[in-house]
RNA sequence: CGGGAUGUGGCUCAGCUUGGUAGAGCGCUGCGUUCGGGACGCAGAGGUCGGAGGUUCAAAUCCUCUCAUCCCGACCA
């Protein structure tokens, strides 16, 4: 008994994360230190994020191509400051061989197959995809080239937890090389749009667009745009990066290119990506103590149909008028599943879908059916209503969307009634004590790194972003430091990340 | 990489102090009754107690080493 049900989010936030997880079949620890097993229906919203996200780089003249897991030492040492940020958590190959171990069963590593030069597991691919470009790149007419790939990558964590961070890793990274600053600065921004919609309108989670602080950025870019969400523990979510780049791996990688004018001149770079960490993102913004609730645009079961019945031609009789409706829904393109399993009880479906996420549920029983109706119960609200038979399969993309927006209204009140305004270092400390996260304080800042370091230090609070645009338009007059009192150009947004 | 904890059927755990040849609940399989908010009865299957050494007539239990996982810090998409 005690096994059902997961962790309430009051008494244990990350237990509840945990539980939730791994009993709504989204993944599971794997017997590799650090991996994560994604299952199918974790897997089924990676791959709807996948499509949108897809959709949305072709949309803007990119395609996708895929380059080498295995990295060259030799390449990573090309662009140091890049090293810097990435070599204390890179898996290194030595050898290529395995024999049967001599002194007994199973097998060892065979010593003479010692590599030459290692092989490193990709972190990220800017090294090999700079590498490669070099050898694509000669003209201005071979610009903007706009590549993208979905890959897996690997970094080392010490700590790990399912989706947010896990030592490998699914992503996508956008590689781009342009002939001006100002056109990759372009792109760096377009791509941060993509992303902020997606989060938007796809995942209903409102996030803040900025810029990264310099001890935030990526290490070997110009600056690093980012998009951060809030979490429902008050804690701020980096959810994707765009990076411009500027001229630093041209530089690393000799990527040159003629003009029309005939001059030789180092190209101009971006990258961007977003993780499977989104799923994270998504479950730590919408769901509650019953489990995961989903926005209908990315859940893999938007409508779940149970039909019921005490005696066998009962059940029978409804489970026919479920497929029927279900059919017609797949012909709208909705995401439908009828759960026929005979040894579980409605109300057993009942809770296991609500932990599952199913956005819609539809209960058919003798009763409805005898009065050509059936009840539809909406999962974030747990509103339940009934409906005419005729009327459900018309009815539910308009159902769906209602709760899109319900899901997006309701996450982005949530960030405005924990937005704050501090301009005393009394009141900063105050709201970064204890446990919980205060949310974003917005709060006036230096600019210097020691400054920033200083807070961090003092606070465990870190700058998630420079906002692009002010969330209120009193944000970007100037002010003093929350710390040191000097003059600060506008609002930067401090929170407990994760 | 530091500090702490835990490894016993698929899962959660008891047993370990005081060594004597392994248990519960859930899950699973079969049959029957059930079915509008987490159903029930009966009958079954399933474990060389994380691994390797050691002590002992005898080790899940005691000792040593090792591996793994989880929590708390430092680091991070």
């Amino acid at each position: 008994m005690s096994n059902l049900g997961i962790t309430p989010r009051a008494t244990d936030y990350s237990e509840w994360y945990n539980d939730l997880v791994v009993k709504a079949g989204l993944a599971d620890h794997s017997g590799v230190r650090g991996c994560m097993v994604i299952k199918p229906h974790g897997y089924a919203i990676w791959e709807n994020m996948q499509r949108a996200l897809d959709d949305m780089f072709k949309a803007t003249g990119h395609v996708n191509a895929y380059f080498p897991l295995f990295i060259p030492k030799s390449y990573l040492s090309r662009e140091a400051a890049h090293v810097e940020g990435f070599a204390k958590e890179c898996a290194v190959v030595t050898h290529y061989r395995l024999k049967n171990d001599p002194d007994g069963k199973g097998v060892v590593v065979d010593p003479d197959s010692k590599l030459e030069e290692e092989l490193i597991i990709r972190p990220t691919s800017e090294t090999v995809i700079w590498n490669t470009y070099a050898k694509w790149i000669q003209s201005y007419r071979d610009l903007p080239l706009l590549i993208n790939q979905w890959a897996n990558v690997v970094r080392w964590e010490m700590r790990t937890r399912l989706f947010l961070r896990t030592a490998e890793f699914l992503w996508q990274e956008g590689h781009t090389a342009h002939a001006t600053w100002d056109e990759a600065e372009q792109e760096a921004l377009t791509m941060l749009d993509a992303y902020r919609r997606f989060a938007e309108e796809w995942m209903a989670v409102p996030v803040l667009t900025g810029v990264k602080s310099e001890g935030e950025k990526f290490a070997g870019a110009d600056h690093t745009y980012c998009i951060e969400a809030l979490t429902q523990d008050l804690r701020c979510l980096q959810a994707g990066t765009s990076h411009h780049l500027g001229q630093n791996f041209a530089k690393a990688f000799d990527v040159k290119f003629q003009t029309a004018e005939g001059r030789e001149e180092y190209v101009y770079a971006t990258s961007w990506g977003v993780s499977t960490r989104l799923i994270g993102t998504l479950i730590m913004a919408h769901s509650d103590d019953k489990g995961l609730v989903c926005p209908p645009r990315l859940a893999p079961v938007q409508v779940v149909f149970v039909p019921m019945g005490k005696e066998e031609a009962l059940r029978a009789a409804t489970i026919e008028m479920a497929d029927r409706l279900a059919g017609e829904m797949r012909a709208l393109g909705i995401r439908v599943h009828v759960d026929k399993r005979d040894k579980e009880s409605p109300g057993f479906k009942f809770n296991d879908w609500e932990l599952k996420g199913a956005c819609l549920r539809v209960e058919l029983g003798p009763r409805d059916l005898e009065a050509g109706t059936c009840v539809v119960a909406r999962r974030d609200t747990g509103e339940k209503s009934t409906l005419s038979l005729e009327a459900l399969v018309a009815e539910t993309p308009g159902m769906l969307e209602t709760m899109q927006k319900a899901l997006y209204d309701r996450a982005l009140e949530f960030r405005e009634a924990n937005t704050h305004r501090v301009d005393t270092w009394e009141e900063f400390e105050r709201m970064f004590e204890g446990e919980a996260g205060p949310g974003f304080v917005l709060a006036h800042w230096d600019g210097t790194t020691e400054t920033e370091n200083a807070i961090t230090e003092k606070t465990k609070a870190t700058i998630r972003c420079i906002p692009l645009r002010p969330l209120d338009p009193g944000d970007d007059a100037p002010g003093a430091c929350v710390l040191t009192g000097k003059p600060s150009a506008r609002r930067v947004v401090f929170a407990k990340a994760y």
